[in-house]
DNA sequence: ACAATATGGTCAATCAAGTTGACTATGATA
DNA sequence: TATCATAGTCAACTTGATTGACCATATTGT
């Protein structure tokens, strides 16, 4: 196999790399706090659930998966004292999955770890050059003709 | 759910947002093209052996997946007319994995998209930012202290 | 030289996280 | 109030990965 040259990858590379590198360095920082089960996709989930909860339905349209699937990773969290189910105020039919004190540290530990990332970055590049960037990438997913945010990519986290 | 006020994103979320739009983007034209049977990690593959070929080792090492999983993923891309098995030249044990024609073609295919991707960043944010923007990455993905590239993310495609 | 061990690849069984389809209970509507 | 729609769960299946066993060939140590 080639190697690879670095100084030479595209845009969609280095976004990938950069990507990749953060979030398995959350994971690793979080796995040693003790949140060793938690996947890229159940922080996904608390961001829809925060900060008043969200139904199945409202977390399967955010995630992009079926109501089912949702279902399944809920079972799985509520399981590991991450989230629970309450019945909903107003809809017998629904329920309102919400965090329990042990979801909200894994939720603060996640923030205070990406704020050191960012804080190391801003240490390197400088914050300002930070702050351009963020700029700059807000531009770019942002979908220019269609006047609105690309539908099909979500945030992780 | 609460709305996500997208001028509030953190890094990581612009970067998840960007990269995902970006590959999004790509499979939709590449299966305009009809190339409607590729997925990214295929693509990510494709890396690895370009230009002269990889034994299967190589490629498991080089997509952090075992062997056995990329004995499967050659199957396919055999298969569907992507990629040869082609006896190694000195190990009798070994083989090596190129790119048909057909492969090729899907490897242009995808570079022309990307380049028309990135041009269009160009046009928005100019195509100085977008030279920043590349360094900045670079520099935010090469570790410091270890002096080396991170290992456990890589690039697609 | 050759026995012991390591390596490249495949086969088979299993796992994990998603899918589709069927169903119940409740809500909204003609 | 009869009908249709919606929220959630159960069960069966699909897919892309895993682990373990195996064969053929290479490499190494004595």
């Amino acid at each position: 196999m080639n190697d690879q040259v670095f100084s030479d990858l595209d845009l969609t590379s280095l976004l990938s790399l950069s990507y990749n590198s953060t979030i398995n360095e959350l994971h690793e920082k979080l796995s040693e706090l003790g949140f060793d089960d938690i996947r890229p996709a159940h922080g996904f989930m608390f961001k829809c659930i925060i900060p008043n909860g969200a139904t199945g339905i409202e977390i399967s349209e955010y995630l992009g998966i079926t109501k089912q699937a949702v279902s399944k990773m809920v079972d799985f969290l509520e399981k590991s004292g991450y989230v629970m189910r309450q019945t909903h105020p107003t809809d017998k039919r629904g329920k309102i999955i919400v965090l329990t004190e042990r979801g909200w540290l894994v939720v603060k530990a996640k923030e205070k770890i990406l704020t050191e990332i960012e804080g190391r970055w801003s240490a390197k590049i400088g914050s300002e050059r930070v702050q351009v960037l963020k700029g700059d990438l807000l531009k770019i997913i942002f979908k220019e003709n269609e006047g609105e945010y690309s539908s099909f990519s979500r945030p992780i986290w």
